[in-house]
DNA sequence: TCTGGGGTCCTAGGACCC
DNA sequence: TCTGGGGTCCTAGGACCC
């Protein structure tokens, strides 16, 4: 068995929990520069505010119903969720993290420590909500997949109060939910094969779990196939119980304001590298190849548009910030174009492979690898200890006039000292 | 004025090998 | 008129997830 915890509305609890005076009201949070509308409160649903929608577009509607936003404060988000994974990884030994707000845990093994899984799904409720204010759904099922179906139940019907146990659920009501629910909420089905599917007749969760899982190989995917399979109560798809290392890295920013000159996207590419090159360090890989992309704002179409994406392999594969600068603003230099308005950048690392058992290079240009190792781990400690970007490399900039707006951003209240909050008497 | 960021997996088709 | 069989690797594109 296997159980499925999510935070409701996980950026919008996030923010209720050290502002209570937001309960109850229509919040939502934003994407980076305060563009789309990335989490919403129930209120905020109610009123019909689709997922992803413009903010820009929401301004009069916001004022006429009291609807509050938030610029995404990501340390805060963060900080919450690594909080909320530890009390969930007390209750079992298996736990996958699967996103900043879920994960699942492996109840196999378990039955005679946990009788009453449901008992189980409210006492984890009751556990994150007292450790950390956020309130959970649990869904519990033999499969990940009838898992999150099951979440989604506990979510949506108020019968069960956050927990759905799929396997105590008689035959026939499993039977009415699985006609009820629309075949696009199935976690794997999205817009278009929903469509498609559709189009052939099938159109609520039952009809695709009856269908022959060989024939929907055929004509979709072997993807498909296992949710079919999955959704019949036949696992597919296993608990992965350490993350994987990433198989490439992205940092790609949208710029607070359009900018021309070569010089503000140079500083912009360097930023990004030096980014993706933390993450890439904290993970002890090495990139083999690097990319990077600009785009102009594909919104305003009469605009000259222009966007140009390029990859280069590396004489030798690196996590140096120096080098991989240096290799990105190469590559920068031929994609650039004078005369149109940038909006966006991005710096992609490629060919990631672990750092250790690396063939060694005849013609090696570093002059003291070694060293560099010494001055990339000096400056990722000065930076995780005085602040991101406190030692950085002068291509950087000054005043990154390009940074992205941020207006409506929150304090973090559980990763600074300076603004955590204070109780008053 | 204003429209996000970061990933994964699978498949088809082409290049190439013997 | 008629042109094999069996394989690997790589890439681009399409789909999905949060």
């Amino acid at each position: 068995m296997i159980a499925l915890i999510d935070v409701n509305n996980f950026y919008v609890s996030c923010q209720r929990v050290f502002q209570p005076v937001l309960e109850g009201k229509p919040v939502v949070v934003l994407s980076n520069n305060d563009g789309c509308v990335v989490a919403r409160s129930n209120e905020v649903k109610a009123l019909g505010v689709r997922m992803g929608h413009p903010w820009h577009q929401l301004r009069d509607m916001a004022d006429q119903y009291g609807i509050l936003a938030f610029s995404s404060n990501y340390a805060l988000y963060a900080d919450m969720s690594n909080r909320v994974m530890q009390v969930l990884a007390e209750f079992s030994p298996d736990q996958e993290v699967y996103s900043i707000d879920e994960c699942f845990l492996g109840l196999g093994g378990l039955a005679s420590v946990y009788p009453d899984f449901t008992v189980l799904g409210q006492t984890i409720r009751h556990t994150v909500r007292q450790a950390t204010r956020l309130p959970v759904c649990v869904g519990i099922a033999p499969t990940k997949t009838l898992a999150k179906f099951a979440n989604h139940l506990a979510k949506k019907r108020p019968v069960f109060a956050g927990v759905c146990d799929w396997d105590v659920l008689s035959p026939a009501s499993r039977q009415q939910y699985l006609l009820d629910v629309e075949v696009g909420e199935v976690w794997g089905v999205g817009p278009r094969i929903s469509k498609r599917l559709n189009s052939e007749g099938i159109h609520c969760v039952a009809d695709l779990a009856r269908a022959d899982p060989e024939q929907i190989r055929q004509r979709y995917s072997v993807v498909l196939q296992r949710t079919v399979l999955e959704l019949n109560g036949v696992s597919c798809l296993a608990l992965e119980d350490h993350a994987p290392d990433k198989q490439q890295i992205l940092c790609s920013r949208s710029f607070g304001q359009p900018i021309c000159r070569y010089r503000e996207l140079a500083e912009a590419v360097s930023t990004y590298v030096a980014r993706a090159a933390e993450k890439l360090r904290k993970q002890q890989s090495l990139a083999g190849g690097l990319a990077v992309y600009i785009r102009t704002n594909p919104f305003r179409p009469d605009d000259p548009q222009y966007s140009k994406h390029i990859a280069v392999p590396l004489s030798q594969a690196s996590d140096d910030t120096l080098l991989l600068t240096r290799a990105a603003l190469w590559v920068l230099k031929r994609i650039y174009r004078r005369g149109f308005s940038y909006a966006k950048a991005g710096v992609m690392l490629l060919d990631l492979q672990p750092r250790t058992g690396i063939q060694g290079y005849l013609f090696a240009e570093q002059a003291d690898p070694l060293k560099r190792a010494l001055l990339n781990d000096t400056m990722d400690a000065i930076n995780r200890r005085w602040g991101r970007g406190t030692l950085r490399v002068a291509s950087t900039g000054n005043n990154q006039s390009w940074k992205m707006r941020q207006n409506l951003v929150s304090p973090c209240w559980t990763t600074r000292w300076d603004e955590i909050p204070v109780a008053k008497a």
